[in-house]
DNA sequence: TTGAAAGCGGTACCAA
DNA sequence: TTGGTACCGCTTTCAA
């Protein structure tokens, strides 16, 4: 196997015997150039195996083909998600997605970030896991616009798409208390984050009812990502006053409060949030909301944004749904 | 809000009073330059919020810091424990990874590999789709090498890894038949898969013991994403010598299997291919391997690959496991 | 230790 | 419909 040379524009102009300018053409206004001519850029192209390099070509314009979206990690299906529906939306728009993660710490934002904005990715997508932004004030200015996902940026004028986290919560809480409980738990790790602050009120304002919403003593708000949802779980269930029922903060949360309840005879209700695979299999119900769907508004936000950077930057909220599919249900035990 | 111009090596230099080669030391080969002036060019570029232009450098050496991945969906968590494997790869090696998706169409496929060396990738690693990736062939004799995932490509010289699927197969029957399975189904979706012909093949083996692998009445090979596994596996217990064990092909199939089982009084026993995030709680037996590890491996294959591209291909192939939770061990029914 | 000039693979502007 | 020329932002010679 012999390693040749990559063809390029130069290369087919002299082969078809026209300008480089002619086969440029050829490639992006094509009806601009007679038909014969066409074909025979077309011909020698393909003879030397030529293929447009679009990096070249961004080079000129500025802005670039690629978009960059910066995750906690891909395993995490709720992260997967959006992604997925960002993809679509960029391929429509004919970008590519470059993916980059940061274990959900802020050192590690801040250096993906560095790296995608000097690839020139023409959006910076990103699921803020800091407590500040404000470091990509100076590329927003610079004309890179800024989309937060899932959480608004902090220190920072960018777009955000978000869900209802406080409403949703709140439902949820009002739905167990229709069945009876009122000793109900929130569960989280991490819960120094948007979305968690934002349930954790909605759980204790629909608590309080009309009263004024406080903290209940069946919060355990982690913010360890080595510590075991198993025996936080266990552990609550241990003491004095046990809550009869659970709203598990996310997704993984979640998972680990049914393997904590695994087994248990009288386990008490749960509720969590973000929907899963199996979810339905194992009757767990749960407060839903369309990832895909908030990858797909962020996706078309960035291609507005990338039109226009001038234009007001927009908070979508989106919403959630109570599913109930019999762990929610479970009445509280007579005691 | 005023969108400034973005400040080049140039308007650094300019400003520093000092060549923009030398600017360009200063970011790449630091200790080539006295550290007053080291010192002068990064106040410059602090100053105006210079970032070096990664595209415009890799434009020259060709290889540019972008490594290409091509997957069928994001949601799939195979594909993105792969992809999560991968990324951890590259990042440590200074490159970033471009996401793909071609929603398992061989077009799609074809489509996003031409985006994707458009963009100059400096590998391109794939699972493989179509029935022929002939059309990468003149690429790799460019210089841009292919990586196939989980399974190898067909019809083009490329580096592979991929998983024992026949032995994985083979241990999942042979683990059945030692619970007294005799009617054991296979069911996958797809089926005309390197992977699912090599399971299928592990199975029949396993089942025929010294004798001639041949096709088995509880095979179900099914080639159309449409159809609902539920729908199958219903239609499969009710026929006149039903199975009383089920070897489902891949995570999605195993899912299906489980809600089709759901309630069901005696169900027969179940072995998955692939694990699940709640496949612990589910009781769920499977075929495990480590789709990750996959990814790793990929992408160190790549890292090799670019420094060498002349080397021998090579193909590795990751170890299966089998976990036994309960589902996988449940007797025949006494008839 | 620093700089000048050419060039990477294209595109934009203007002219022919 | 086609071509010339400059230039995108940076790096690579080679010299100073």
């Amino acid at each position: 196997m012999n390693i040749q040379q990559r063809a390029t524009l130069d290369d087919v102009a002299r082969l078809a015997n026209v300008s480089p300018k002619t086969v440029s053409r050829v490639f992006t206004q094509r009806d601009l150039v007679s038909a014969a001519t066409v074909e025979r850029v077309l011909a020698a192209a393909k003879r030397l195996k030529f293929r447009p390099n679009s990096v070249a070509r961004n080079l000129r314009g500025g802005a670039s083909s690629t978009v960059g979206l910066i995750i906690g990690e891909m395993l995490n299906p709720f992260y997967s998600r959006v992604a997925t529906g960002l993809e679509k939306v960029l391929s429509e728009h004919g970008k590519t997605l470059i993916v980059a993660t940061t274990d959900d710490t802020a050192e590690g934002e801040e250096r993906v970030a560095d790296t995608l904005l000097s690839q020139r990715v023409s959006a910076l997508l990103m699921i803020p896991v800091g407590e500040d932004q404000s470091y990509l004030e100076g590329e927003r200015q610079l004309g890179s616009p800024v989309i937060a996902i899932d959480r608004p940026a902090r220190n920072l004028v960018a777009d955000s798409v978000v869900m209802e986290n406080r409403n949703g919560a709140f439902e949820a809480t009002r739905s167990l208390m229709e069945h009876g409980h009122r000793k109900i738990a929130y569960i989280c790790n991490p819960a120094n984050v948007y979305t968690q602050v934002e349930r954790l009120r909605g759980y204790r304002e629909a608590l309080a009812g009309t009263g004024k919403a406080a903290a209940t003593p069946w919060e355990r708000l982690i913010d360890d990502p080595a510590i075991d949802p198993v025996h936080v779980v266990s552990e609550l269930l241990d003491i004095a006053d046990p809550p009869t029922a659970i709203i598990a903060g996310n997704n993984r949360m979640c998972v680990g409060v049914l393997r904590a309840l695994h087994g248990k005879d009288n386990p008490p209700a749960l509720i969590g949030f973000d929907d899963f695979d199996t979810a339905d299999i194992l009757g767990v119900s749960v407060v839903s909301h369309d990832a895909m769907e908030m990858g797909r508004r962020a996706g078309e936000l960035a291609m507005e944004r990338i039109a226009d950077p001038t234009g007001f930057t927009q908070q979508l909220v989106l919403p959630t749904r109570l599913i109930l599919r019999g762990s929610g249900e479970r009445p509280p035990l007579a005691s």
